[in-house]
DNA sequence: CGAACCCATTTAGATATGTGGACGCAGTGC
DNA sequence: GCACTGCGTCCACATATCTAAATGGGTTCG
């Protein structure tokens, strides 16, 4: 029960009780709920996490109070999407967070056609070859196709790299405006995966200027030390979302044979974008 | 990282798989919080739909009143684990999802060996591989190697099949006393993929006692038409919850190239189990 | 052995959320 | 054009959750 208090202050706590929130962003939003704010944010630090982590680390980094946490980890347990440890002293993702975030795939009409072009790519050109999607600052990785030797520690289908250091994302960045990338890149110096990732702001609109000129992206060693990358964007939306790339090792990626496999992947592209916009898939 | 199947839990958590539905019973329920419940089965909702579904849907589904599952719905889509179709009428799964949801492959130790060994087993037979956990009553796909001719329909990494209708669940299953196996599955009668998959229990007990004197589970049919599997269980926990399979189109799926497999296989997962064992992993 | 520490759990009061109904809008059928 | 229907949003109260502090069990160290 709440007394009202007097003249002119009808807030119940609404106003004072903002405590771990971004003091910068002006924008209000609509109420979001706490406990599906908390829950979401528990499953992305598990998931960002190597391994299990303990309970005490993950109180440390969320800040929630001990009780709190304990609450939301047992419902999150109940339900199968988080899972402890043999010994039950740490805690990670659970299986069911598996099943029903690659559900993700399955929504997506657009797969089953990348998929099927990986494959006449990937046979034709001899490499392992990826198709992404730009994903806020970041490309997350939808299908991979590869070759002999799987370069796992890259590929895996749901990862995320920096888009500004891979190939596919500098084709997809290379569609937008200068505004719409001022609002997408995180603040410079952009972040660095190997020493030949572009870390100036400048560079990478070069870059990508130059990219618009050739008409597909290139990448050495930008993101994985060994391997180059050249790659094409599907044209079934506007701006483009989505892109196909081939990697090479890095003894291979001669200009000429990136110009040649970037021809085989603008082909093989620029026919799925076909098929998709024939499909209705938007 | 060990999925708990049923018992074996530990202390936190009781199962506590359905909403509060059962007010009658001597409800011990260590306090699930609301929220995240709803919040989870929102996303398990729409992870089990074929696409995206529309919000009057989801509320029928649920049951939920229309603004608390607004409020959700808004919650989600601003963590982007839901995502809208671009004219705003449904919802599905969203990207941040399938990033957290696939860490559950990163965090488990023993999938970079299980995949070098479906390598080294698809190179040997030419046929696709999987490999496979037991969860529940169901066998989740965890790796994936697919040959020329990929069939996805069944072989999506994170996708779940019943176990009774798969090689790689009855090899599993075979593990288990009949009090767990009583505990684990369905009521009777098992649910049917195909018109070959075993719905009666006592067929199946019959077949597991078959596939426990072979030493290695085989099915026709029972789960995809046109496809046989043998799987192999890989004995590095006790009981097993992982096995790898090969599927053969039923063609060439006789009793002789069965038995040729199943040996490919049993070499192979002798070895990779002796490997986990060796590497600690448990 | 005991003190100090860390942790999961419990509790009661302080907050935040859930709920049903009201409202305005848009599409539909008559 | 109008009533009807279904939807998303807003509101205020009833309810559920969150929080901080207390509790009790376990482990570590001197």
């Amino acid at each position: 029960m709440v007394i009202s208090p007097g003249p002119g202050f009808r807030t119940l706590g609404r106003m004072a009780s903002t405590p771990p929130r971004d003091p910068d962003g002006p924008d209000e939003e609509p109420r979001l709920v706490k406990s599906a704010q908390r829950t979401i944010q528990l499953m992305e630090m598990l998931g960002a996490a190597r391994g299990p982590i303990t309970v005490a680390e993950l109180r440390e980094r969320t800040g929630y109070p001990r009780s709190s946490l304990h609450q939301l980890l047992h419902t999150l347990i109940a339900m199968g999407w988080v899972e402890q440890t043999p010994d039950g002293s740490a805690v990670g993702v659970g299986s069911r967070a598996l099943l029903c975030g690659t559900a993700y795939l399955d929504r997506d009409p657009a797969l089953p056609y990348a998929i099927r072009t990986l494959e006449l790519i990937g046979d034709a050109t001899g490499y392992t070859t990826h198709y992404a999607r730009l994903d806020g600052a970041n490309v997350m990785y939808l299908a991979t196709r590869e070759t002999i030797e799987p370069r796992r520690a890259t590929s895996r289908v749901g990862r995320e790299l920096p888009a500004h250091a891979t190939a596919l994302g500098k084709i997809l960045l290379a569609e937008r405006s200068a505004g719409e990338l001022a609002e997408l890149l995180p603040e410079p110096p952009l972040p660095a995966l190997t020493e030949h990732t572009i870390t100036d702001l400048g560079e990478l609109l070069a870059d990508l200027e130059l990219t618009r000129e050739r008409g597909h992206s290139l990448e050495r060693e930008q993101n994985t030390p060994g391997l180059g990358c050249v790659a094409v964007a599907v044209s079934y939306r506007i701006p483009a979302t989505d892109a196909i790339s081939c990697s090479l090792p890095i003894d291979a990626a001669t200009d000429e044979e990136l110009e040649r496999v970037a021809g085989v992947i603008h082909e093989h592209a620029a026919k799925l974008a076909a098929r998709l916009r024939a499909e209705g898939i938007r």
